[in-house]
DNA sequence: ATTCTCACA
DNA sequence: TGTGAGTA
């Protein structure tokens, strides 16, 4: 029976080299199977497909979905998305070898401030969030206790 | 459970 | 940039 999941997830929760599946891995990182499918479309994240075509997530897969869920709320596109993992790799897969190496760096150090920056507009809308929020509780019932 | 396509925002 | 529905 060909009917469970897929390359060798049977139902005892034994996929093959520990590979997820959309759903699991969708489930660790928090996100939507949807979305995580949506990723695979648009090659932000491919995955890898089962002898049945069911994608397929390593350890390595999963390692990346954080870093994608990190980086979403700092309000990143996919394509900037797809930058950021790909300079990540390049950076932690060449050590200090390649020729780009010091570019890889400058632009390491780029996003560095640019993730600071986001970082920071993050803190002042929170800033608004808890402004509002002093401002709504004289008006509750008790607030103004 | 997962696949894909198409529509909708 | 996702999501919901329908399908196999």
């Amino acid at each position: 029976m060909e009917t469970a999941a897929p390359g060798a997830a049977a139902q005892d929760g034994s996929p093959p080299a520990g590979l997820m599946t959309v759903g699991e891995i969708a489930e660790r990182v928090a996100l939507s199977h949807r979305t995580v499918r949506y990723y695979d479309d648009e090659g932000l994240l491919p995955a890898r497909r089962s002898p049945g075509n069911y994608r397929l997530y390593g350890e390595d897969a999963l390692a990346k979905m954080l870093t994608i869920r990190r980086l979403k709320p700092l309000g990143f596109t996919l394509d900037e998305m797809r930058e950021v993992l790909a300079l990540l790799d390049a950076v932690s897969a060449e050590g200090a070898a390649g020729p780009d190496h010091e570019e890889r760096l400058q632009q390491l150090a780029a996003l560095e401030v640019d993730v600071r920056r986001r970082r920071d507009k993050l803190v002042e809308q929170l800033q608004g969030a808890d402004d509002l929020l002093a401002s709504l509780a004289p008006l509750l019932p008790g607030g103004g206790a």
